[in-house]
DNA sequence: CGTATTTGACCTCAG
DNA sequence: TCTGAGGTCAAATAC
């Protein structure tokens, strides 16, 4: 947590301007509540690396990443669902969204042939304009004097000035009733189309095969001018994604146009027409504003998904050195953003955040929380509260880093996302896009995750998405959203209770009697 | 013809 | 210091 403790800082003051502003409270409860068991300070999570990679895929035949399982989505599921599906990205989150992955990463050029289109194209005007038209004009400069008001943390690690976590908020495309067709494309249609899979658009500047995988890695930047940003994808030989790791945060909103054309100038065009005024949530890593800080959380497009994953929300100092190897290191492997290959020293953000798990713009219940064995890390169980949805997730943190988080997601929501509390705009995490700025965005899973496995048994059925998370940003977020919470020096174990707290508090519906059972099924 | 992708070489860094 | 692996560059190529 201490090393952490800089980046969260930042996250914190982020948070802070916002709560007082744009999010709500009961949001922010709730998003505590989800994360309780995040916040365990152990330091073992013991992960198998494999586990802790950002986005773990899904499986090729059935993942849900295959445009093929996307065509087998029933209409009534959105993009967004399945973005918000588990799949974290997540980080990155970027998956559930899956991917956040980023639907885009689905498409694969590889195996793919470009026949075929898959991808969102079309969002919703509707949706877009009502999401980005309230944005308050002034949030991003409010925001950035409170950072500045608070006090500044630095890495510990690095010793670096404290970073800012960028906020990611989901797009519109989570939204419910979001009535835009989704439009599948064959995979090699959407080979150009996938720049914008995550709603960014992407350049690929390069592509390698990366030992003890045959699946290749192609490494692609944000075509935003400056933009930092830059995820690396891996696909299977179908060409399906089955990783996708955002290094850095968007200093830019998402570029609205549904259509993302492959051409810069459009890209261009479509970046001019979005008003950065409104994206206050841009954060600098050093906490410092800067002429592109914005983060996009907004946008959100699919995504959520994808959710920014590549604006995650904290970073890890571009210093600080657990952060730099997004490879080797199993620890940081899935989740560091900043890797050594940044050469940027201003990119610091890292693909997820323990806030996903938080918000993937859900409502979950807690119903168990069990430790399980490898990992001395309190495994929370939560369901979704929607009635008659099946979702469920459970969530840890990798014993071998407090910043990685697992959250691994059961089934398929068989609803939109529901609106923020207390609020009659979005989700918290997908905050109306002028106040999304403004809101503290939790970075979703990177990955999208496949939605469909309900009915599987309880280990085979969730799927699991490693995100890191910055340990602070639990804290921060119950320190914005509730005031109840003690400030960022807390233990690990008030932590917790915090969130116990949290969860407490807040209007819960009864527990379904099948939760327990379904709890106890697996903790026998 | 302009833009994006491919791909081999080069760079950086951890062990 | 060397080596290997990952990441990036940039010319060539494809679209």
């Amino acid at each position: 947590m201490a090393s952490s403790g800089g980046n969260m800082n930042t996250f914190m003051n982020s948070f802070n301007s916002f709560s007082s502003s744009q999010f709500m409270t009961s949001s922010f409860s709730d998003l505590l509540s989800d994360n309780n068991d995040n916040n365990n300070n152990n330091k073992n999570w013991g992960f198998s690396d494999d586990r802790i990679k950002s986005f773990p895929m899904i499986n090729s035949s059935s993942s849900p990443a295959s445009p093929s399982s996307y065509l087998a989505f029933p209409h009534s599921l959105s993009p967004s669902m399945l973005l918000d599906s588990p799949v974290l990205f997540n980080s990155s989150n970027t998956l559930p969204s899956p991917t956040t992955g980023s639907f885009g990463n689905l498409n694969s050029k590889e195996g793919n042939s470009r026949s075929s289109e898959f991808s969102f194209q079309s969002r919703p005007a509707t949706s877009s304009s009502i999401f980005q038209s309230s944005a308050p004009r002034n949030s991003l400069e409010d925001l950035m004097t409170r950072q500045q008001q608070t006090t500044e943390f630095s890495t510990a690690k690095t010793g670096v000035k404290s970073e800012v976590a960028p906020i990611q908020s989901f797009s519109q495309e989570n939204m419910p009733n979001n009535p835009a067709p989704v439009h599948y494309c064959q995979p090699s249609q959407y080979v150009r189309e996938q720049k914008a899979e995550d709603g960014y658009n992407w350049r690929k500047y390069g592509q390698k095969q990366v030992k003890g995988s045959e699946n290749p890695r192609s490494y692609y930047k944000c075509t935003f001018p400056n933009c930092p940003t830059k995820k690396k994808v891996e696909r299977n030989l179908d060409g399906h994604i089955t990783e996708i790791v955002y290094k850095g945060s968007h200093n830019h909103p998402k570029p609205q146009s549904t259509r993302r054309s492959s051409s810069q100038s459009v890209q261009n065009l479509a970046y001019s027409n979005l008003d950065v005024t409104n994206q206050p949530n841009a954060f600098h890593e050093n906490g410092q504003r800067d002429s592109f800080a914005v983060t996009d959380n907004s946008s959100a497009s699919f995504g959520d998904e994808d959710v920014d994953q590549g604006s995650p929300i904290s970073k890890s100092g571009e210093n600080e050195p657990e952060a730099k190897r997004w490879k080797g290191d199993n620890e940081n492997e899935v989740i560091s953003s900043a890797s050594r290959t940044v050469r940027e020293p201003r990119i610091v953000v890292q693909t997820t955040s323990d806030i996903d798990i938080l918000d993937d713009g859900y409502r979950w219940r807690k119903y168990g929380q069990k430790v399980v064995k490898g990992n001395p890390n309190p495994r929370s169980y939560y369901k979704c509260t929607f009635t008659g949805c099946p979702v469920r997730k459970h969530v840890e943190r990798a014993s071998h880093d407090l910043r990685a988080v697992i959250t691994t997601y059961e089934g398929k929501h068989n609803h939109d996302v529901p609106a923020a509390r207390g609020s009659g705009s979005y989700a918290m995490n997908r905050p109306p896009t002028g106040s999304n700025n403004n809101m503290p965005v939790v970075p979703r899973p990177t990955v999208l995750a496949n939605h469909s496995n309900q009915g599987m048994n309880f280990n085979d059925t969730f799927f699991n998405t490693t995100q890191i998370q910055p340990p602070i940003t639990l804290q921060m977020l119950q320190s914005s959203g509730s005031s109840s919470y003690s400030g960022f020096g807390n233990s690990s174990g008030s932590y917790m209770n915090q969130m116990q707290h949290t969860n407490n508090s807040k209007p819960i519906s009864k527990e379904e009697p099948k939760d327990d059972l379904f709890f106890n099924s697996f903790l026998n």
